[in-house]
DNA sequence: TTGCTCCTCACGTCACGTGAGGTGGC
DNA sequence: TTGCTCCTCACGTCACGTGAGGTGGC
């Protein structure tokens, strides 16, 4: 028999914890002394030893009374069920990082706070993943666009940064001679990094060439906009011609 | 000039909500009338969407309170402090899924409910990634611990419920004889699983193999123990000798 | 004038943390 | 008897949801 106190310390949970339990009806202790100490038996124990393994996998107390309380329950469900919340929880912050991300470099490339792009990148990422690209489904079939989608989840953090640095280093040369060497240079680099995210996947890249063109203020490839376009298109023409 | 319904339905955030944001003086409206109905401006409206943002950018209502309060604010400090947060809380959430996939698994191959099972995917998973490993330190190096938490990091699911299946299915059969056909299949099936999880990395697998042999009650290689490292020594010893 | 909108309380949420004021147990 | 443990309230947390009961505005 332990008393509350001494079942605290061997397991690590509050005093105040199992005062919960008990009120909830979680884990009532079996027994009592006359003046209303509670006192915990081995089995007491046992049930909180389950209790704690089925909060660390995340289910609440109002679930593990209902598991615990059902002799013929159906474990693999209940468990399929959190798989899912973790699943979707795991999408949901994937997004909110990439939009945090997407928000730290442009501050760092514009070096200052530019609301309108924030949110940009913020209503980019708070669609659902395949929503994003829905505005390319003139140009795309479902096929394509899923295959963008996953591009796109697949981006890492260096992804990302590489991306947005090689696209405002065109910005802040986008009137430059599309024929001089910087120029080329600046395209080439953007082209690389688009080579990587698209794993060379050269085809399905011309296949977007012509969608990316009528970019009105499509926020897709953030920060890619019709100025960056028509830069890169420049360039490519101007190489054509020199050859 | 917005009633605050007007307000509602273009944002559609909730009237309560608008009503507890000027509550906590996160956005008050700027105006009201004489009998007291909020009427928010354009700069309001602006102020609600800056408060969105952040919103989703996952700060508590507090916290952008005092970024949009402070004019000289360390915005890349506070975006860092997110990010270490959704990193933080990827990790957990990864854990997570590999004790309930581990849960999962465990009941549909031994067909019942076994929490002492139940209690060591847990205890295996409730530690800190790399902690899990340091019972290998008598054995490993730092960097190869680091290199078998990384390895443990990337298994997918797909890779757990094979490796288990696999270890499972030499349980079931731990005392048929280590020379039988059926012997080495299972062998053999265990060694795929591992080398591909260990991507071929063979030297490395030797490494580990003398420590698994006084794995006491290890719970790393969940379900892995003495008994079926034992049936994987006997057959390949078999085999030797067979040769 | 009649609906509709808006107002201000006020309780509930989830799993406890943090006291307060009083008593049990060795 | 003296500390220490334990008891039962009771408020606070975070960002609102959900009424209740009453008034403003076109």
């Amino acid at each position: 028999m332990y008393t509350i106190g001494k079942l605290s310390k061997n397991t690590g949970v509050t005093v105040r914890t199992l005062d919960y339990y008990d009120e909830i009806g979680l884990l009532n202790p079996s027994s009592k002394t006359e003046g209303g100490h509670r006192l915990y038996s081995e089995d007491d124990v046992m049930q909180l030893e389950r209790v704690l393994a089925l909060k660390y996998m995340g289910f609440s107390l109002d679930k593990i009374k209902e598991i615990l309380g059902t002799k013929a329950l159906n474990w693999q469900e209940s468990i399929q069920q959190q798989l899912d919340m973790v699943k979707r929880e795991q999408e949901r912050l994937k997004m909110l990082e990439q939009a945090l991300l997407g928000v730290s470099y442009s501050i760092e490339f514009e070096e200052e706070v530019n609301w309108p792009i924030i949110y940009r990148v913020i209503q980019f990422y708070h669609q659902d993943p395949e929503e994003v690209f829905q505005e390319y489904n003139h140009h795309l079939n479902m096929e394509e666009i899923q295959k963008l989608a996953d591009i796109n989840a697949k981006m890492t953090e260096e992804d990302i940064h590489k991306w947005m640095e090689a696209i405002y280093d065109i910005k802040r040369h986008i009137h430059i001679d599309p024929r001089s060497e910087q120029a080329l240079e600046l395209a080439q680099r953007w082209l690389n990094q688009a080579e990587k995210m698209f794993e060379g996947d050269e085809e399905f890249m011309e296949d977007l060439w012509e969608p990316l063109q009528d970019l009105q203020e499509g926020i897709a490839f953030y920060p890619m906009d019709k100025e960056v376009v028509g830069f890169l298109q420049r360039v490519s023409e101007a190489h054509k011609e020199a050859k």
